[in-house]
DNA sequence: CCGCTCATGTAACTGGTTACATGATTTA
DNA sequence: TAAATCATGTAACCAGTTACATGAGCGG
């Protein structure tokens, strides 16, 4: 107990535990897939990871053949299904909900750097490719609606509200620098 | 040229450009002071980067002494500036302006792994920290305003609005699955 | 003179990355 | 039958982490 799961081992565990029963290699897909680029989904870290996460009996492995093609599938154990709930919560931890890093600030942050004209440019960049993040996120919000599936709705609705956040954010920035 | 400078190595170069010189020791500083304990500024990280950036024609050292006590001065270089400029902006990189990694919304993901009442007791948790949070960056704002230095405001404002969006978010899911 | 801050540094580790490699099965 | 996908895995690397270690100078 209290294995202090890494964020990538705790995002592991849950797809497994949502999915049922599933390879390392699906695993792998979804973070391949999934249009938030932070984790890469390489065969180098997810591998290594779900050997260990079995090693320490959080996932149970099972063979699996067609023909002759193996396949290992896993599942979440009684002990993995606890470690993953309190990876989750109850209790926030204070650095779960603390600022996210936000590569667009540090760039902010030192935007004194630049010359006037490219100051503007970078804020009208960064405000274009905002507003395509907004379409883009309430899309996704619009089509998950339907599927009555609260949490990954939730998640799109975080990602839709952030990216509205950070557009006012930058047309303030605008309004004060230009 | 092209150098490809990492995130912290940005943040380096950018902290002396704004401190005109200073000490490695002054920029761990900086990183141990600030509230978003993303990168802890230990001693390991960025001795070597300093280092890094100085061999790599970025940084230039210059040896002081205070009787016995030396220590190393850093300025940034004329390429060091070059180099600054092209990370920050103007062009912004689409992974720069891309969706910020949120621990909480991971969490979201899988929160239908909890049962019932520790769901609701991880969003009442959840909202008490942000509202918190909401205190402390709108108390940074009011007293960065005055200052009259339009970058640490804007970063100062981006936490308080990012912070303002996500207790927005974390009511909606309240209301949603409570 | 004691403890704090200034200041520099190293060693072992960790959790990722990219790139490579292999081979079976399915689909066009 | 060729190309794509399923599925597994390793090796070299990288940029951080924690923990440790040393020592000068300064303020109470």
């Amino acid at each position: 107990m209290a294995t202090k799961l890494t964020e990538l081992e705790g995002c592991v565990l849950g797809l497994v535990w949502e999915m049922g029963t599933c390879t390392t290699y699906a695993i792998r897909k979804v973070f391949q897939r999934s249009p938030n680029p932070y984790w890469s989904g390489s065969a180098g870290a997810i591998y290594p990871l779900v050997r260990r996460l079995e090693s320490s009996g959080l996932l149970r492995a099972r063979e699996d053949y067609t023909g002759q093609r193996r396949r290992d599938l896993y599942e979440v154990t009684a002990r993995g299904l606890r470690e993953l709930r309190s990876w989750v919560g109850p209790r926030v931890l204070d650095w779960s909900v603390s600022i996210p890093v936000d590569l667009l600030r540090t760039r902010i942050r030192f935007l004194g750097v630049l010359k006037s004209p490219e100051r503007a440019e970078f804020l009208a960049n960064a405000e274009q490719q905002l507003l395509r993040q907004i379409r883009e996120a309430e899309k996704e919000c619009r089509s998950l609606e339907a599927t009555k599936e609260p949490y990954p709705y939730l998640v799109a609705r975080g990602v839709a509200k952030i990216a509205r956040a950070r557009l006012s954010w930058i047309r303030e920035a605008t309004a004060l620098l230009c």
